[in-house]
RNA sequence: GGCGGCAUAGCCAAGAGGUAAGGCAGAGGUCUGCAAAACCUCUAUACCCCAGUUCGAAUCUGGGUGCCGCCUCCA
């Protein structure tokens, strides 16, 4: 599966909206990889451009100083956002042979003039222009504003080579030095190195016309053949409801936002939306984005650490004589199904509510099984990430139900059936799944984790002795002085356990 | 001015002809030494308004209203 994805023009900092697409089509991939397609993924980076060569100019640099400091620094927010590289990140400057041929091709055929040191698209030559964004030339010449070029035929018509002008970076052509126009690359490099006809094509909302619209008409009157098979266009971001652009001057820095919130918050929020929505930052939505992601992590955390609790081989299952049990509880290879629920009915239960109470593993096994396929439902359809999503709170709530119930007891058995929810929970929503929302596990290694790890039992050891001794305010002070400090107690079957809030 | 999109509970947000997912916030309850977490119950009998098509409309059509975007650099 071949993906093409328009990337940045490298010549300011990497901003919130260029993590949208990053975000999506992340997801995108590893979900399609996950359905056993084999993706091939590319992305671009416009490095020469108008902006990048005033930027230079601004600051004295060459274009190609900016244009790698911003590809760097678009690289490391990814990086910091755990977004996947592309398989191949491709740049203007790298392919001018390629981007070349493209335009002397276009010319060959009749779908491009040269004027002066220009060259043109003409647009009337392409009889599909304006299909992608729903557009006719007629409309489009009568909503013009934009001063039109003497040496163009056609006000549509848009530049595939510019002659140089003086203190630009420039390159050999058969039509004298120059560069590239916006829009040829994209054709050039996504023909070079996905084919003729690829699978889908990405970028930002915005770039539908012109970009993406003359894309369209470059491509195919080059090919002869359709372009891409389906346009995946991502929705822009908005800040506190107004458009965010760079003309307004209210773009929010990736770095900042990330520092702030951190990466999961941040993709959970954009996650929980449909990729075609519009994204309105504002503080309150991420509040209710973190709270909502700390569900997920909680139950997760929680299975983790029932996981990780020591269980005695095999007595410790029949132990409770004073608990009603079905007789065959814990008996390996049991799935427990319609027996548990039929014993249920025997305890004798005075309300309905107690059914709900039996930790049945069948259950449990059915949660996950349902979880995945509504899950894969809602990614096949249109990639639907925040259904996606509602069917992990879903089976988030099954899990819940399944380690609180007061009939659930902790055996290997169940330690193995728990270890499958970790594992679905990881493919499906984990730092290295498909939506990577869930934060990776506090690096063991670090000294100071250590140094935390070893003072909290130590606390939390104090606090149970206390506790054991019914010395509640002893007990209830350490929760609450911890809970100032910003460490959550809860008390469980399994013993005490702790987070930091 | 031209073109397009959107409008679903206090908030966020799915759903796109068959009788309204999910989350947050809120209320009540269960569990708990008390909490927290969790679970249960409740919270949209006008899905912006008005007409229409249909046995049936949040979903389709027409007309309004409001917001946003594109037409100029943007993801």
């Amino acid at each position: 599966m071949g993906i093409y994805v328009c990337g940045v023009t490298p010549y300011s900092d990497t901003h919130i909206g260029h993590l949208v697409p990053a975000v999506f089509w992340d997801a995108i991939r590893k979900y399609l990889k996950y359905r056993g397609y084999e993706v091939r993924f590319i992305q671009n980076f416009t490095d020469v451009d108008d902006k990048i060569i005033a930027r230079a100019n601004q600051e004295g640099r060459n274009a190609s100083e900016i244009a790698e400091r911003y590809v760097a620094d678009y690289l490391t927010v990814l990086g910091m956002m755990g977004v996947e590289p592309a398989d191949r990140y491709v740049k203007v400057t790298q392919e001018m042979e390629e981007i070349i041929r493209v335009i002397e091709g276009l010319v060959r055929k009749g779908y491009a003039y040269q004027a002066g040191g220009d060259v043109f698209y003409a647009v009337e030559k392409f009889p599909g222009y304006g299909k992608l964004s729903g557009r006719t030339p007629e409309e489009l010449e009568a909503g013009a504003r934009v001063e039109v070029s003497p040496l163009k035929r056609n006000p549509l018509d848009f530049a595939l080579w510019k002659g140089a002008k003086p203190g630009e970076p420039a390159w050999d052509s058969p039509w004298g030095k120059g560069r590239p126009g916006w829009h040829i690359e994209c054709s050039a490099m996504s023909l070079k190195y996905l084919g003729s006809r690829f699978d889908m094509h990405g970028g930002g909302l915005d770039l539908i016309f012109p970009h993406h619209e003359n894309e369209i008409a470059q491509s195919e009157a080059y090919t002869g053949e359709p372009f891409a098979r389906y346009w995946v266009h991502t929705g822009l971001v908005t800040v506190d409801g107004e458009k965010m652009s760079k003309s307004l001057g209210n773009s929010l820095a990736a770095r900042e936002l990330i520092r702030q919130w951190g990466p999961e918050v941040l993709k959970f929020f954009l996650l929980t939306n449909h990729y075609r929505s519009a994204f309105n930052f504002s503080v309150a939505e991420l509040e209710n984005a973190s709270r909502g992601l700390a569900r997920l992590v909680r139950v997760v955390e929680a299975v983790q650490a029932l996981v990780d609790h020591q269980v005695e081989p095999a007595r410790q299952e029949v132990e409770p004589a004073h608990q009603v049990e079905p007789a065959h509880q814990g008996v390996p290879g049991d799935t427990g199904g319609a027996g548990a629920v039929a014993a249920a009915g025997a305890v004798g239960t005075t309300e309905m509510a107690d059914l709900t109470d039996l930790a049945n593993p069948a259950d449990l096994d059915n949660a996950l099984a349902e979880a995945e396929n509504e899950f894969r439902a809602a990614m096949d359809d249109d990639f639907n990430t925040a259904l996606a999503i509602a069917s992990l709170h879903d089976l988030a709530r099954e899990v819940n139900r399944f380690i609180n119930a007061p009939s659930f007891r902790l055996t290997a058995e169940v330690q193995t059936r728990l270890r499958k929810v970790l594992r679905l929970f990881g493919e499906l929503a984990g730092k290295d799944g498909i939506l990577g929302i869930l934060p990776r596990e506090a690096p063991a290694g670090s000294r100071d984790e250590a140094l935390v790890e070893g003072l909290m039992e130590l606390i939390l050891d104090a606090r149970r002795s206390a506790k054991q001794a019914k010395d509640w305010s002893t007990a209830d002070r350490i929760r609450d002085t911890l809970k100032k400090l910003g460490v959550a107690v809860e008390d469980t079957p399994q013993g005490a356990r702790w987070r930091r809030t």
